[in-house]
RNA sequence: GGUACCGUGGCCGAGAGACUAGGCAGAGCUCUGCAAAAGCUCGUACAGCGGUUUGAAUCCGCUCGGUACCUCCA
């Protein structure tokens, strides 16, 4: 796997054997989720799934920021009904509960696992506070009117030998220095590259808590450095996140666990996803181009044509590798709406034939060993950097021979049994297991299968009406049902299919 | 301004010195009561200009265009 820290593609080799430790930078539940935040949760998803499969025994921790600086969305808007807002007024752990919530079901919607761990920023106050005082005992942070600051300078002198600051985002300190720009409290910092430990609240913010420092609440980058090293100790396995992370957070991180844990480098490995564009862009708030998942999901938002299923997002998330940009497009997705439909169907085929069927021996030698030399190549390309959009585009040359001994433009002689039974297999595993992927036109869980069971009622009546050449009542039944979004498919067996 | 990165056929997107990536869309054909699905066939792309090389989309240089980070950010 490619890792960022430096800069290479290396073998994985996991500290303790048999286990993994990984660290995935979670959302600011400040407010609702988008496109963009879909890319890393599938990412490390598939990566968790994959380590699991492998017979790692993975801890996956991710964390939510519920706590700093910020606001509601929307706030700002809504103070201008100045006497409403008031009334209106959330209680911070509300606000923050509800986008958790909210995060946590459009988790659920990708089919993504639930982490081992996913420890909150408000739960482990203590932690971080205690891992600053650490850092200020070092002689590495000093106080200010209250806020704690990280000395970026002596870190980087002391340590340059070890985890020399700057090394994971590639930037130079006293380039760094140069750069002019006003931010607030920066009249507090010793120097311009200091970041803050802990935040002195002033008396309208919404969050705060006692420290030794009076009210306040701590800096962005500290939990992630008190948590990861309560889970998963001081050094593990595998740090993830976005690319936009990478500094200041992931640097910051760094630097103050090597202070904390004696030099230690936190995590071997640093894996960045890249982000999802729009028109060449970054999503992101500041840009004022976010699509929120539930928007995706329902296809309420000015730039969409449709609705989007949650399948059909993960599917295009794991087309491409994960360190591209991956544009975002209505064109694309339905691209990979239609792309995924055909490809679960071809696996549908592919379960349901017998293996037993099949012959000791390939009638077609040289489609038998085609066939297994890309089942092969599956876990050859994950293992390279996890290359999914190849595994992907392996699965879409086995659709053709799937469906093609489906429709009988392929003898059920020309692979043998056990190929079949190796396809069945390993489908399922790299389908199911380890991309996470489920039918994107299942019926909804809710109707117990009822819906079938009507199905299946008026296929009986059509073929009624075709068996006395009544194409008129036969046709009616099948458009109208398309109209509703069902398909229906006349088989060569005579038999009939369905589909949403 | 500093530091990286990218530019692939109508769209999305792999690849990275000689090999058809793949998907979607499009065209033709086969099967079929019709349709859909499926299968088969097709397009021969790598921003531009130079250079290295037997050979470059892939390496080097320049030009043009774009993006990201340097501030909260997945």
């Amino acid at each position: 796997m490619y890792n960022s820290y430096t800069r290479s593609k290396e073998p994985f080799q996991s500290i303790t054997p048999g286990h993994v430790g990984m660290y995935v930078c979670g959302p600011t539940v400040s407010g609702e989720s988008h496109l963009g935040h879909a890319r890393p949760y599938v990412t490390f998803d598939v990566l968790y799934r994959y380590l699991t499969h492998l017979g790692y025994k993975v801890r996956y921790v991710r964390n939510v920021t519920d706590a700093g600086h910020f606001e509601e969305e929307g706030r700002q808007a809504e103070d201008k009904i100045a006497s409403k807002a008031v009334l209106e007024k959330l209680e911070p752990m509300e606000l923050v509960t509800k986008y958790t919530n909210l995060f946590r079901w459009a988790m659920k919607q990708f089919n993504n696992v639930e982490p081992s761990i996913e420890p909150t920023a408000t739960g482990h106050i203590v932690e971080q506070i205690e891992m600053i005082k650490k850092i200020m005992a070092e002689g590495y942070a000093y106080e200010k009117n209250g806020s704690v600051y990280f000395d970026v300078k002596k870190y980087a002198e002391d340590f340059k030998d070890s985890n020399p600051y700057g090394k994971l985002s590639g930037r130079v300190l006293d380039d760094m220095l140069e750069t002019t720009r006003e931010l607030d409290g920066q009249e507090e910092k010793r120097d311009k590259a200091d970041f803050a430990l802990w935040k002195k609240a002033p008396p309208e913010h919404i969050m705060r808590w006692a420290s030794p420092w009076g009210e306040g609440f701590p800096g962005w980058h500290i939990e992630c450095s008190a948590m990861s090293s309560k889970y998963l100790g001081e050094e593990f396995d595998i740090h993830g996140g976005g690319m936009d992370l990478q500094f200041p957070h992931h640097e910051s991180e760094i630097a103050q666990s090597s202070i904390c844990h004696h030099g230690k480098l936190m995590a071997r490995y640093w894996l960045h996803n890249n982000m999802i564009t729009i028109n060449g862009k970054k999503m992101g708030k500041s840009y004022n181009n976010v699509i929120k998942l539930t928007e995706l999901f329902s296809g309420h938002h000015p730039l969409l044509e449709q609705a989007y299923h949650p399948m059909t997002i993960r599917f295009f998330i794991l087309q491409s590798h994960y360190r591209s940009t991956l544009d975002f497009g209505n064109e694309a997705l339905q691209g990979s709406e239609k792309a995924l439909k055909r490809l679960w169907e071809a696996y549908e085929n592919l379960q349901k034939l017998d293996a037993t069927k099949f012959g000791s021996s390939a009638g077609d030698a040289q489609l038998d060993a085609k066939v297994n030399k890309l089942v092969t190549e599956f876990a050859e390309f994950m293992n390279d950097d996890l290359n999914s959009a190849k595994v992907i585009a392996n699965m879409f040359e086995l659709a053709p021979v799937i469906n093609g001994i489906k429709g009988g433009q392929i003898a059920t002689t020309a692979l043998s049994a056990a190929t079949i039974t190796q396809l069945q297999l390993q489908m399922k595993v790299w389908l199911e297991d380890i991309f996470g992927l489920q039918n994107p036109s299942a019926a909804g869980a809710t109707d117990d299968g009822k819906l079938g069971g009507v199905i299946e009622v008026l296929i009986q009546l059509r073929k009624e009406a075709k068996a006395r050449k009544d194409y008129q009542t036969s046709d009616a039944i099948r458009n109208q049902l398309m109209t509703l979004g069902i398909q229906l498919k006349d088989e060569k067996d005579g038999t009939v299919s369905w589909s949403m």
